[in-house]
DNA sequence: ATGGTGGATGCTCCA
């Protein structure tokens, strides 16, 4: 089986590129962020048709998270936890989570706040998400240490210097911080896995390039997209990459898709 | 190749 996860930046100026992609990969299931849309603008048509079921959670012209799957979509779940921190004024719980059990695998497609700037509220609202969801997943983990769990999405942090292209250029930013970098190792702590780093040893691996300045060709990047594995389901995982081919071109979004296969 | 962001929205915010 073969699980993958993608910020593809609006699904709807990217559904072609993104069915091309399910075309050519050969993925079973698929964690999508920033679909940007809502339920009723969403491209269900186009993936139903390629032999996809999906779930999809979408407000409004932010955020937005879908799980779309040929292997089975079961307990649907579009919160990890009643505590999830809302955001806003009025404050709403915003569309970063969607959960599913698919092919005996609880798979989330999380979007982690951005948190904009370091003290802004939106960065008080990461690290309050990042902590919920590592209470809920330490919860689901007492109640079956054996689940196979699977935490992908975009994380927004960078957890070490490594995944970073220039750190002296993030100094002082979002993304590096040690609060948000130990908020990341809390939620490891736990019982989960980094499973891709193995396969995709850095530096210079990324998965994120901002669209400015000819970031990607410079090479300028971050590692801030990741598959967190439990014990149970890392222990299945026999390969993974960093699909950076999927990042050229016209009309690519600013994250590539980053793939894990199960034995 | 001698470049210099993109998406959704609506006259700006978000990333």
């Amino acid at each position: 089986m073969r699980i993958a996860t993608w910020n593809v930046n609006s699904i709807r100026s990217r559904i072609d590129r993104v069915t091309a992609w399910l075309e050519r990969s050969d993925v079973d299931v698929l964690a999508i962020q920033e679909t940007k849309c809502r339920e009723d603008q969403f491209p269900g048509l186009e993936l139903s048709s390629m032999g996809y079921e999906y779930a999809h959670v979408g407000l409004n012209q932010w955020n937005g998270v879908a799980l779309i799957s040929r292997v089975g979509l079961e307990d649907v779940a579009t919160s990890f936890a009643p505590d999830q921190p809302l955001f806003g004024d009025p404050e709403v719980l915003e569309p970063r989570a969607v959960g599913a059990t698919c092919g005996g695998v609880r798979v989330w497609s999380l979007y982690v706040p951005n948190g904009r700037e370091l003290d802004h509220a939106h960065y008080h609202y990461k690290l309050a998400w990042l902590e919920s969801l590592r209470t809920r997943a330490a919860s689901w983990l007492a109640e079956d240490p054996d689940a196979q769990i699977a935490l992908t999405g975009d994380w927004n942090i960078a957890p070490e210097d490594d995944d970073v292209w220039d750190m002296a250029v993030f100094e002082g930013k979002t993304h590096v911080s040690e609060p948000e970098r130990q908020a990341f190792r809390d939620v490891l702590e736990t019982g989960f896995t980094d499973v891709v780093r193995p396969h995709a040893p850095g530096p210079g691996v990324y998965t994120y390039w901002d669209y400015q300045q000819l970031a990607f060709p410079k090479k300028r990047g971050l590692r801030i997209d990741f598959v967190l594995a439990s014990q149970a389901l890392a222990a299945r995982v026999d390969g993974a990459f960093i699909d950076r081919e999927e990042r050229k071109g016209k009309g690519a979004s600013d994250h590539a898709p980053v793939v894990v296969d199960l034995a």
